[in-house]
DNA sequence: TCTCCTCGAGATCT
DNA sequence: CTCGAGGAGA
């Protein structure tokens, strides 16, 4: 008897697989990932048959609202997921079956946790994970437009990445432990909300510490390198060459080369770049900018001051990638595409 | 100089 | 998802 409804349970299972929306990542409406340490928040993670937001399903969920640092109120549950939770994760969580088998299903819940997560800043590892799952599971349960989760979220992940820097990987087991925080416990939401919260005070300690802490919070942008600091780094000048004593500037992505490269050519020549069009410019080398969205009419501004200055009549040429590589090859100058 | 774009590589979530 | 490299534009 036993043995045959656990079977019906498996086929209305595959059944309702199939039916299984599958939520555009792209569609999916979300807050900001934001750098800092505010001492109201609410720790959320949950514990899924997997992996996928899309296949898989919700079996516990912990959120824990801290206010001005300290526990406020604690909510906790088990999901019943309405399908058989697979071995693997039983031996992580050891969550079994049964266990959630008297448990609300996800559809009761979503709403107390809507509720309690309210518009709190959401803190957890990864939290983008437990965020997308909440995420579908609104839409999928509710349709669109009734509840979200557009919270700003911080993701201990991130904050680690930058205030403990060379740990062997940036699991939340490694970050806790790196900085004492006790790790031996069952791999259960409530406890990796609480790992989770005392990793980001001692996370929050230590940045306080740190006297660069407000540079390690901005966002990065990677620095460029300029045009004007490529050096000849060979004896190969040839000044029997057009781009000798030219000066050449770039514009959209090169194809066969990174643009650097490029220049460092043009310098070996014993030509010189530039960032911007002057009436310095002798070539413009035109690359690929159409994934570029501020481009409108196809024409970067570079290619656009280039043509102004033409036609007022300076003395400059407008190349094409492979028409720069012609000229490369035409006076036997070596290079190597890698 | 600063902000915002694309894209590829790499990591963590269960 | 994040970051870094590379790039455009104000």
């Amino acid at each position: 008897m036993m043995m045959c409804l656990i079977i019906i349970k498996r086929k209305g299972l595959y059944v309702n697989m199939g039916y299984r929306k599958k939520i555009k990542c792209e569609n999916r409406k979300k807050g900001k990932s934001i750098l800092a340490f505010p001492s109201d928040y609410v720790v959320l993670d949950i514990k899924t048959t997997g992996f996928d937001p899309c296949w898989d399903e919700i079996i516990e969920i912990c959120c824990n609202r801290y206010i001005n640092n300290n526990l406020d109120q604690i909510m906790t549950t088990f999901v019943n997921p309405d399908k058989p939770i697979p071995d693997h994760i039983t031996q992580l969580t050891q969550i079994t079956g049964q266990m959630v088998m008297e448990s609300p299903k996800i559809k009761d819940v979503l709403p107390e946790i809507n509720k309690f997560i309210g518009d709190s800043i959401v803190l957890g590892q990864c939290v983008y994970y437990d965020i997308n799952f909440l995420h579908d599971a609104y839409i999928y349960e509710f349709g669109e437009g009734i509840y979200s989760i557009e919270n700003d979220y911080i993701d201990l992940i991130r904050i680690a990445h930058r205030f403990l820097p060379d740990l062997p990987n940036y699991s939340l087991a490694m970050i806790a432990a790196s900085i004492g925080v006790n790790i031996s416990g069952i791999y259960r939401a409530t406890f990796g909300c609480d790992m989770t919260h005392l990793s980001y005070q001692k996370c929050k300690e230590i940045a306080n510490n740190n006297p660069n802490k407000e540079e390690l919070l901005k966002n990065k942008y990677s620095k460029k390198t300029k045009a004007c600091d490529i050096v000849r780094n060979s004896d190969q000048v040839n000044e029997f060459h057009p781009f000798y004593d030219a000066t050449c500037v770039f514009t959209g992505k090169l194809e066969k080369m990174i643009r650097k490269k490029a220049m460092q050519i043009v310098v070996n020549i014993g030509g010189y770049c530039n960032d911007t069009i002057t009436r310095e410019t002798d070539y413009l080398i035109l690359g690929d900018y159409d994934y570029c969205k501020t481009i409108i009419d196809g024409k970067s501004s570079k290619y656009k001051k280039a043509e102004d200055l033409k036609i007022k009549g300076q003395d400059i040429e407008i190349i094409s990638e492979s028409v720069f590589y012609d000229m490369i090859h035409e006076y036997q100058y070596p290079f190597v595409i890698d």
